[in-house]
Order: C-alpha cells, then sequence, then structure tokens
DNA sequence: CGCTATGTTGACTAACATCAATCGTCGTGG
DNA sequence: CCACGACGATTGATGTTAGTCAACATAGCG
C-alpha cells in the first residue's frame, strides 16, 4: 500500500518492489547476509517471504553431507509459502531485501479477502512444476545441455542486464553445479563447450549472453510456466 | 461415512477407507483403469483424489518423449491438492480407487470449518519434500544404493503383506527405473547385486523382503517424513 | 600484498546407457 | 489344453560421459 505521492506507471518499479495483495497483512523488511541460513529444513515455519533484491537458494543435504540445490528464487518471488514443517532449506545467495509476511495473519485476511491466498498457492505449484522439470533434466539432459537450459532460464529471472544485456551469475560454479547436478570442474568445462560452439558469449567467468535468440520468451520446457489465474479461490 | 453396523475399532479399518476431514465436503468415487490418465500438466484442474486403493504416478515428460515419474501415490495420500495449473500429469499405475472431491466445495467447507485445507497443504509440503530427496539421491548415489532406498521406501507406503512379510512391486522395471533416473537393464542388475549383497531376498520378479531390517520405522532421510501438525491454521 | 575462495585444465577411471539377443510370463483364442 | 503373441525382464558386450584427483591460475578481500 506504500504508493508514491504522485501516480507512477506500476511498470516502471523494479520487481521487487512491486504491491501485492498480500500486503495488507503484517509483514516487515528483512536483509539477510551472504550464506546466510533462513530456515532448516525440519523446522516449523509461519513465515513467508517475498524477495525485494538478490538471490535465495532452496537445498536439501544428503546423507554424505553433499548438498542437492532445487530451486534458485529471485526478485518478485516468494518462498516458504506452505504453513507447518519446511520441506527445504532457504539459504541467501547474496546479500537479500525481502519482506516477512506472518502466515498467521495472511490466513487471518484470506478470511476476510478472498483472494489472498492465491500467490501463496500459485507460488507452490510453479516450485513444484519446477522441481519435475530440474529432474528430467538432470537426468536426461548431457552436462552442457543442462547448462544451456540453465543459461536459457536464469536471464527470464533476473531482469537487470547491463548495457551490452549481459546476464551475471549471482551464485557460484559450485551452486551451479549443486542444482544441475555435476560438480564446478564439468561446470567450467560445459560452459567453455558452449561458448566454443556459439551458444553463449562469456565476459570473465560471471557474465554471459545467449547467442541466436534475443527471445524473451520464458515459455518453452525451460523456464518455469507461471501458473496463471486460477479462479477457484472466489475473488473478492 | 460408510459404517458397519456394528461399531468397529477405526484401527482396523484398511487405509484407504478411512474417513477425513475433508469428507464433509462433495466427493464421489472413482474408479480408474490401468494407466489411465487422470489429468494432465498444465491442465486448469479443479478436483482433489485421495487414493483408497492401488497406486498412482505422477510424471512429467522431457522434450524427447522420455518419462520421469517425480512421485508414486499410495492408499490414504491426496493429490491435486493446488488449485490451478496442474505441476504434473497423474496416471494409475494399477486400477485405483480413489474418491475425488471438488475444490470448490472444499474451499467453502474451509471457511465454514477450520482446519480443512491442513491436509491439502501437507500433502503438498511432503511432496515437495519427497521431490527435493529424489533429486539428491538420484544425483549422489549409484544405482543399487537408489535401489535400496525404493525398496525400504515401498514397504512403509504399501502395508499389505503376504503371510511371509513379501512387498510387492505394484509398478514395472521401467517406471521404477524412470523414477530413480535409471533404465530398466539396471534395475534388474541392481535388484540382482542387493540380491546377492544379502540385503534383500527376492520372490521371482515383482516381489522382494529386505534382510537385516524388521524395524517399521520411516523416519529416516529415506522415507518422506510425515508433516505432523501444524497448528497455523486454526483448528475449530 | 598476501591469503583464501573460486575457477581451470589435464589424466584417469568407474558407472551407467545403449544395443542386441534371449528368456519368461501372462493373457487370448483356437 | 495348448499355441501363439506381446510385453516385460534378463544377460552380455561395448562405448561414452562425467566424477575424481591433482596441480595450477585468478580474483576478491582483508
Amino acid at each position: 500500500m506504500k504508493k508514491q505521492g504522485v501516480a507512477m506507471l506500476p511498470e516502471r518499479r523494479a520487481i521487487g518492489e512491486q504491491t501485492s495483495v498480500i500486503d495488507e497483512a503484517r509483514h516487515w523488511p528483512v536483509r539477510l547476509q551472504k550464506n546466510k541460513i533462513i530456515f532448516h529444513p525440519g523446522e516449523y515455519g509461519d513465515i513467508v517471504y517475498r524477495i525485494k533484491k538478490g538471490c535465495v537458494r532452496l537445498q536439501v543435504d544428503g546423507v554424505g553431507g553433499e548438498r542437492q540445490i532445487v530451486a534458485f528464487l529471485f526478485p518478485g518471488e516468494l518462498f516458504g509459502c506452505l504453513p507447518g514443517r519446511r520441506s527445504t532449506a532457504a539459504e541467501a545467495v547474496t546479500i537479500v531485501d525481502a519482506e516477512a509476511y506472518s502466515i498467521a495473519s495472511l490466513i487471518e485476511l484470506n478470511e476476510r479477502k478472498h483472494g489472498v491466498a492465491q500467490p501463496l498457492i500459485d507460488a507452490e505449484s510453479e516450485l513444484e512444476a519446477s522441481l519435475a522439470q530440474l529432474i528430467a533434466n538432470i537426468v536426461h539432459f548431457p552436462a552442457s545441455e543442462r547448462l544451456l537450459w540453465f543459461c536459457r532460464w536464469l536471464p527470464c529471472k533476473i531482469k537487470e542486464r547491463d548495457v551490452s544485456g549481459f546476464t551475471e551469475f549471482p551464485m557460484s560454479y559450485r551452486d551451479i553445479g549443486d542444482y544441475l547436478g555435476l560438480n564446478a570442474e564439468t561446470v567450467s568445462r560445459g560452459l567453455k563447450e558452449l561458448e566454443s560452439r556459439g551458444l553463449i558469449t562469456r565476459r570473465g567467468r560471471k557474465a554471459f549472453i545467449l547467442r541466436g535468440e534475443e527471445s524473451e520468451d520464458c515459455d518453452a520446457t525451460g523456464c518455469a510456466t507461471t501458473t496463471k489465474r486460477s479462479s477457484l479461490v472466489p475473488q473478492s
């Protein structure tokens, strides 16, 4: 509900700054340092987060301490939406600015105003879809294809570009590997291969741009499809 | 709500026959033939299913038509809980008896009686946790360990045993492989290895029993931990 | 300016996919 | 009751891919 004094086009605002129906619930800003653990798996949680700035990873730990990242989240996205035990851990990849919402307050708000729960439901639907897609890609794609898929997906999530249109990896190669089921060496080799095949151009180690596809469409199998309107929860 | 004429211990009832808080919502029984497609991914869905008998798989299809199964579901479990677009396909592995609930009716019921939505939320939480665990296992475990994990998990889900305590695979080796990121040949070889290592005993191709662990505990990393009480949604 | 974390490159190896052939089992129909 | 066919499971031979280990380079940060 925080509005500028003068009416402005909402489209011009940064994603993280956009308001949401859930803003009427009790919420407060939080800032998380790099690698800060936001919550642990199994922990009881009653807070939903909406990212304003930065990148968060959801992950689980295997028996041998090896880490599996199951999702990277970016500005505008919600996580921790389901009340109860956390199914994964959440950690800040970069410094993160987020808005924290009390679930109790959201539930209470939902009773007065329908449709409040919908963004939470949509967030979980998307997470599930992207998890399923991730498994399929890990199992059926070779290393370089998984990386290409990742490089196509990332710019859909990170809207910030410098003048030349390059996208920056906010996470380390190890993080990328822990997401795609590869180790850091293979990530390095794979990116080199993609560059030699002319599919991407790299600037340093952390920035890249896709070649031969200027498209802004994120609808293909690659990028998680956005769960569009579902009117089952009656809108007020 | 179907009760025997004489009062009986509810514990003695089969899992699929147990009643649930959601039973007050509008629902009807359905029977699904083997390999029947229950819903497609991307499809708009407004029905929740609770399995009474049989086995259901959730899956996505890769670009090359290769199939990735992301979950097997058994009696007592709910699926299709999130209103909106389906994130996966659902298909009957065996003949399935299920109860179908209208989500609209559930939502309406939830407004009169709190806590109705909780089983749906829990089901999704568990699905997410098991997806994350599945990814970790596929990536970090060799074939035989994945199969061992599967053989430990399955008896927790399938309570029916014959006198000798063997558990039957309701699904084909190809299904198991499509779940664990293996092909059918490797599933066959892996099960043979587990048997030669003395970890399982097989009866024919479809039945097995674990050796050296008579435990009924399904709490370890292997089996998806049940999301216990989360009182955020106020109970009436 | 040096330390540490992160990325790069090369050599080697093990695991699993693939292909192909064969067998077993179940269901159907003569 | 048996013959047949189809599907699923088994077994073997072979090749490729990515993990592992080791050494080194680079960048970021104090």
